[in-house]
This record gives C-alpha cells, sequence and structure tokens, in this order.
RNA sequence: GCGGAAAUAGCUCAGUUGGUAGAGCACGACCUUGCCAAGGUCGGGGUCGCGAGUUCGAGUCUCGUUUUCCGCUCCA
C-alpha cells in the first residue's frame, strides 16, 4: 500500500509537470480543492466526455442530450431534498475529535435534566409515602423550583437560537449547560458552524430584496425539470434517456485526495425514464451497458467491480457503484441508481404541475420511474491516468515514464520528429503535420535527441511518433514508433493518415460498447 | 473540522550552533551528435508559502495564517 501511495504522489506531480492538472489559483498560494486542467488535461478531459456522450447520445436513438444552467429557481432544491438535509449546525469535542449536531447535544441533555427532576420527585414520593402530593411539591421544593426555572430559561433560550440560527448562542447554551462530550467527558469544544452543502449567493439587486440561488450540487436536477419539454418536443416515447454533461458544486468539509473529491467539478449524467414496474430490468441493463463502457478501455476487467447499496436512499430501489481500482484503493468513480418516481412526484407536488406522461400502449398517464447512470468526469479523469501511468525499467536499465492512455483518450495523437534539425528535414517534417493536422492534433518537435523527444511524448502519452529521416526524402516513407512497444516500422507517407486512423478514433472503442446492446 | 508532518529556482533537494541563497535536472541561444533521455559554451530564473515578533542580523528561533500530504471525522 505504501508502494501504491509513492505511485499516486509521483502520478499527482507528473500531472503538474507536463500540464495536465494545476492547482488553482496557485500563485496565490492556491484554494482548497479546486484544480485547473492545463494543456493536455483539458485535451484528455475533452475526449472522455466525447467518448461518454458519444456512447450515449450517438449509439442510443431512444436517449438525447441536454445542457441546463447552473443557476436553477431555489424551490428546486427544496423538492429535491438538499436544502433541508444539509443545514445541521455541527459541533466537535477536540479531544474526542467526534462531531456533534450541536442542536441534537442541546435536546439530549434537556431530555436528561427533565429525567432528572422527575427522578427526584419519584425519590420524594417514596419517602412521603401516601401522602404525597406531586402538585404541591413541584411549587413548593426549591431545588425543584430552581431547576425548572433554569430548564424553562434554557428551552428558551434553544428555541430563540433555533429561530434566529444563532450559532454562537447554540454553543454558550453548550457551555452554560456543562455538556460533555459523551465519549471523551470532557468540555473542550469547537466553534458551532453551520454546514450546508450547496454554494448560495444572490441574484439581482441586494436593494429591493434579491432571491438567495444555489449554485447547483447535482446535474440531475436540470434533467428532471426539463422532462415534458424534452419528452414533448422531441415526441419522446417511453422508454426514453435525457443526457447532460456540466459542472456541479459542493461545499465540503473535508475534500481530499487531489482531483477525486473537489468542490467544483464536472458530472456525467443520464437519467432513463421508463414505466413504473420496469426499472429494475433497465436498471440491469443499464449496470451492463455502463460496465462495458469502462472496460472498452482496455485497462483489464480486475481494475472494476460493483458495489451494490445496502443501505439505499430513500428514493432509491436499487443502486450500485462502478468502483475502480485507484492507487489509494477501489473507490467509486460512477453511480447506477433506480430512483423511482422520487424526483418526478417531488416536483409534482412542489411546483404544482403535471409531470406525466401519457402511455399510448398502455392507454394511461402516469410518473415515470427513473434509472440513473452518474459518473464523475474528473474521477473518470483520474481513474484513466491511474491506470495508465507506468515506470517502465528498460532492458538497458533505465527507466521510461509512460502514459498508456487509449490511443482515442490521448491529448496528442502523434508527433513528427526530423531526426536531425539539417538538410531540409524538419521542412518535410512540418510538411507531414500540414497535410494531417485536419484529422489529428499533432506536435512537432526537434530539439535535444531523437531518443529525449521520444521520452517526452512517452510522457504525455503520445500514441505515435513519427520521424523523418534522409532517406525519407527520396522513398517518401517514415518510420512510425509506437508508444507502448518502442516497435518501429516503415511506412508511407500517403498511408500514415489511414494507419493513425485505424487506433485512435473514438469509433474503435464506440463498437466495443455497442456491440451487445 | 481535529491531530501530525511539510513548504527554499519549473522539478528533486542541500543549506552546520542565526552571519551576503546553492547543486543537479529542466528552460533559452549557439556549436556538436544523430533511432530510444541526461556532450560543450554562454545565459535567464528565488524578497526561502504569506504576515508579525525576538535579534545588530532570521531560510534557520517564536506566534499566527494559507496550501498540500497522512490519520481521524464526514460523505445523496
Amino acid at each position: 500500500m505504501a508502494k501504491q501511495e509513492e505511485v499516486f504522489k509521483k502520478l499527482v506531480s507528473h500531472c503538474k509537470e507536463y500540464g495536465y492538472v494545476f492547482q488553482s489559483s496557485e500563485i496565490y498560494d492556491g484554494l482548497g480543492a479546486v484544480y485547473d486542467y492545463g494543456q493536455y488535461g483539458v485535451e484528455l478531459k475533452n475526449n472522455i466526455k466525447k467518448y461518454w456522450w458519444d456512447s450515449m447520445v450517438l449509439l442510443h436513438d431512444n436517449v438525447v442530450g441536454i445542457d441546463s444552467a447552473i443557476f436553477m429557481h431555489p424551490d428546486i432544491w427544496k423538492a429535491s431534498g438538499h436544502v433541508d438535509a444539509f443545514n445541521d449546525p455541527l459541533i466537535d469535542n477536540k479531544d474526542s475529535k467526534k462531531r456533534y449536531r450541536a442542536d441534537v447535544l442541546i435536546e439530549d441533555h434537556l431530555t436528561k435534566f427533565d429525567d432528572k427532576i422527575d427522578k427526584e420527585i419519584e425519590k420524594a414520593a417514596k419517602r412521603f409515602g401516601d401522602s404525597f402530593d406531586e402538585a404541591m411539591f413541584r411549587q413548593t421544593n426549591p431545588r425543584v423550583l430552581e431547576n425548572q426555572r433554569k430548564k424553562d430559561e434554557i428551552h428558551t433560550r434553544f428555541a430563540n437560537a433555533l429561530n434566529d440560527n444563532n450559532l454562537n448562542e447554540l454553543r454558550q447554551i453548550i457551555i452554560d449547560c456543562e455538556i460533555v462530550c459523551p465519549i471523551s467527558g470532557t468540555r473542550n469544544w469547537t466553534e458551532v458552524r453551520q454546514f450546508n452543502l450547496m454554494f448560495a449567493t444572490e441574484m439581482g439587486s441586494t436593494a429591493d430584496g434579491a432571491m438567495k440561488v444555489y449554485l447547483r450540487p447535482e446535474t440531475a436536477q436540470g434533467i428532471f425539470v426539463n422532462f415534458l419539454n424534452v419528452q414533448k418536443t422531441g415526441r419522446m416515447k417511453i422508454p426514453f434517456g435525457i443526457a447532460q454533461i456540466g459542472k456541479a458544486f459542493r461545499n465540503e468539509i473535508v475534500a481530499r485526495q487531489f482531483i477525486f473529491r473537489m468542490r467544483e467539478f464536472e458530472q456525467m449524467e443520464m437519467q432513463f425514464f421508463v414505466q413504473p414496474g420496469e426499472e429494475l430490468k433497465w436498471f440491469e441493463r443499464w449496470k451492463e451497458t455502463r460496465m462495458r463502457w469502462h472496460q472498452a478501455l482496455g485497462f483489464g476487467a480486475k481494475k472494476y467491480r460493483f458495489h451494490d447499496h445496502d443501505k439505499l436512499a430513500h428514493y432509491a430501489n436499487a443502486a450500485t457503484d462502478i468502483e475502480f481500482e485507484m492507487p489509494f484503493g477501489f473507490k467509486e468513480v460512477e453511480g447506477i441508481h433506480s430512483r423511482t418516481d422520487f424526483d418526478l412526484s417531488q416536483h409534482e407536488k412542489f411546483s404544482g404541475k403535471k409531470m406525466q406522461y401519457f402511455d399510448p400502449e398502455l392507454n394511461k398517464s402516469y410518473i415515470p420511474y427513473v434509472v440513473e447512470t452518474s459518473i464523475g468526469v474528473d474521477r473518470m479523469f483520474l481513474s484513466v491516468l491511474a491506470a495508465s501511468y507506468e515506470e517502465e525499467v528498460l532492458e538497458g536499465g533505465d527507466t521510461r515514464v509512460v502514459l498508456k492512455l487509449p490511443a482515442a483518450l490521448a491529448p496528442v495523437k502523434l508527433a513528427v520528429l526530423p531526426l536531425v534539425k539539417k538538410d531540409g528535414l524538419p521542412e518535410k517534417a512540418l510538411e507531414i503535420i500540414d497535410s494531417l493536422k485536419f484529422d489529428f492534433s499533432c506536435q512537432y518537435d526537434e530539439k535535444d535527441s531523437i531518443g529525449k523527444r521520444y521520452r517526452r511524448q512517452d510522457a504525455i502519452g503520445t500514441p505515435f511518433c513519427i520521424t523523418v529521416d534522409h532517406q525519407t526524402l527520396t522513398d517518401n516513407a517514415v518510420t512510425v514508433r509506437h508508444r507502448d512497444t518502442m516497435q518501429q516500422e516503415r511506412v508511407p507517407i500517403d498511408q500514415l493518415r489511414e494507419t493513425i486512423a485505424k487506433e485512435v478514433e473514438m469509433k474503435s472503442l464506440l463498437q466495443k460498447v455497442a456491440k451487445a446492446d
């Protein structure tokens, strides 16, 4: 495991050194858990997105795409449950390092306090027997009276604090009541913090009451609220799907492991609408299709596994993750969820608009059930890089660092290298680039020895190096050097396009995905 | 968010008990070589993460802060 972590560290440095991923705002000391994609990173990311989009929208005539806005009506997040589910005041005990909900701590304390008073009364009742009058005892016993007063005071303060969302007051109550951590038994508390998963901002002028809007924490809701728009204007018949790629934002408390958990990230989601009762059948089908999509990349089946959820979220009746073996263990890359009719029903309730589909075959209306596939672009990016990164020990004993990226995803498809920087070889090389640059992303490099240039291309994952030598000038053929095997072959210049296209076109991947559909 | 560690050139790092910031690689120019990196010459690049404090003097000591990594914690 320690070795794996080393590999991960090297991968992170490699990403920075070769222009794949940079930390955001680096010259200002960075911004926590936010990253920028560099010149090669953006190409790889775009290729991953294209691979997904084409496999969804191009290969399925009943799946269409949309691009919904990041800002959405705030009520959408009430309907989805995001507003209520993540609004808790949290406090940590510094000794036990345990985190609690501040309001729950106080409630528990008050319940115990009530019990204490009741026990005292019970004790008194035992002592005085039949002659005991509880009402009289409560009204006259000084200790009970004092406790009662304290209790009322705290209850009032607590209610007010919750009402005003006064976090300092909540903490003060915990201190005043001398509430201790059940684990450490100490009163060494942090500040009370409100944790909300969603980033909020204001829309409209603040002078006349701006509306609080959120940056979407998931792209799915943009699909749900457009369900009828797409269904009607596209004349879609159930079953059908809507796909979307877009940014989402979550204010994670702990965001770590490089780009695996970021505050700003990108999702590729597809919501598939089906007849109620058919959802589990489709759930299974999408599980298979999505796994095939991953495995078509050729990293080996052992790198992937399903992780079925035992504890289902309230909206789901089946859920699984596709996990990938990252250098830090098997981690979720994609989730496939059978979300029932929860989301559409909620939107029907909150918006007051019907979210139903008239099924001409069944001759009735219903709220469709939804099977969702949701994959993190950044996680996918990380898994592709992790699987591709290799430090190879060569025969001579020296090592080379090579990114064995699937050719269809590689940011640069080929580099054209003149063997020497004279005798007209550079001119010939540039001529070749000019003829290929419309089809493939090409690079030209004439600096340093040819071996060094090969290594540089290995490090960014370029699948082909094309070397122009003196012979090229007479036979119009070049040497094609393959990244993974380092093997070379002689190819006539007029066959270059065909030779390379065979390997680098997205088509080869898509055909593997489509095979069993 | 808590605890621990780290931060010096683009990268990897050195920098002694506090006394004028260094190396290798990388980068640029020129020369040389030419099919699997690290030949020669010259050159550019650092207010030592940031901010205070102690001191005649701080990369070095103290405090704060930011970021990253590790462990907890959290995780629609």
